[in-house]
DNA sequence: GGATCCTAGATGTGATCACATATCAGAAGC
DNA sequence: GCTTCTGATATGTGATCACATCTAGGATCC
């Protein structure tokens, strides 16, 4: 982990909360790990000041969860936890599909075309953290084009706090079937939103969504009970 | 606004963060004005520190917005902002009315009634701020019932958000028709999920929230344009 | 006379320090 | 031998301090 390049935010608290934030979602800190204010303070070179802002405010997004006097952990999810966060994602992103694919243009389907081949390449090097951004960076290409920022936020807000399990899935479908698999959506998505229908996309959408969890809850149930 | 009696949350920052969020959700502090560090330390006999993080906290709720070096001011909506949040939380509240009307037991019922007793008493003694606090604490009840504590959360969300254009649309409402009017829909939701009636008290919800924001969207208008 | 630069005050930001609380190891007691 | 108490250590929490940045007022130059 290590801080952004000092520009972007000129807060070190920001940069200390992306350094943060990012390490969890690249899976450099796992689900239940412990944040050490000192620790992290020394591996980013700065006091453990701005290190505490940014885990407070990690603990609002729900990426974190913190108890007094006992420091701060990397949320974890429980299955039935899991599938609460996955049925919301599906109402709130139906939503957006059809909001989305009703009201794209050129512009947002250019941006939705580039994600795509990028996350085709991250998929074929095998990198698959960086397929998942990409897969995020489509999407939220599309939805934003809907039109409502409030419903894109809330719906990022979600992939944050599943990212360790979708990282799971993804991993697990890649090295499973790697052409075939679960990669295809996308390519469905963008074919729907294209021919713009509606139903189409939607109807992709639900699917992805429904198979993810499926996979995800699956294996879930092999880690439990690895006979 | 004052710090709530120890006790409860044993931590400073918890206590200053609740302070203020309710000195916001109150309309203590209205939307746009600012929030100084020194001034709300001193006005709540703390140091700046916990003050610092609570702020940062509230700025990931969407309550407060803060631009580097300059401060923090208490978020203001744009017409077209409270638009999109009061879409988001049709689509958000029609479905947690939809499960919460399914799954509602017998004490669900009786924290919803005991909510709408107590939300009759505010608003017969004028206390619209208290009425609202009730409101939600009723709502709260139907939703939590559905059993989606994930979605219940997003709601509570962006009611936060939207605190103060409730107030403002209830105070009209209520110095308008303090009888009829609008905290009549409250009953008919009980009377409708008393019956098990999904469709009516989904009709309910979308009914009232839609004539909420027609109440806001037309206020704000005569505050544009008050001829 | 108006615009620009500069200075002084205010204020947010980050660091260091002091304290409270929790965790764990080892010893004493049962 | 196991439990329990008690100390030490680690670590989060809150306060004070030092600095950077922004804003407002006035002087200077065009």
């Amino acid at each position: 982990m290590t801080l952004a390049p000092l520009g972007e935010p000129s807060l070190l608290t920001d940069r200390v909360y992306a350094a943060i934030r990012e390490g969890i979602r690249n899976g450099e800190f796992p689900a239940g790990s412990r944040l050490r204010l000192r620790d992290l303070a020394a591996q980013l070179g700065t006091s453990p000041m701005p290190v505490r802002e940014a885990i407070g405010r990690l603990e609002q997004n729900g990426l974190v969860v913190r108890v007094p006097h006992r420091g701060a952990v990397v949320a974890d999810l429980t299955p039935v936890e899991l599938a609460h966060v996955y049925a919301t994602r599906l109402l709130l992103e139906v939503e957006a599909t059809r909001l989305g694919c009703a009201a794209v243009r050129a512009p947002d389907l250019a941006a939705m075309r580039t994600a795509y081949g990028r996350m085709v390449d991250a998929v074929a090097a095998g990198r698959v953290a960086e397929a998942l951004d990409h897969d995020e960076e489509l999407l939220t290409a599309l939805y934003a084009a809907g039109g409502n920022p409030v419903l894109v936020g809330l719906v990022e807000d979600l992939w944050q706090r599943c990212r360790a399990f979708k990282l799971l899935g993804a991993d697990a479908a890649d090295s499973f079937a790697p052409e075939a698999g679960a990669w295809s959506t996308q390519r469905r998505l963008l074919e729907a939103v294209e021919a713009r229908d509606v139903d189409a996309a939607v109807a992709v959408t639900r699917e992805s969504l429904e198979s993810s969890q499926r996979r995800i809850r699956t294996m879930l149930a092999d880690a439990e009970d690895p006979r």
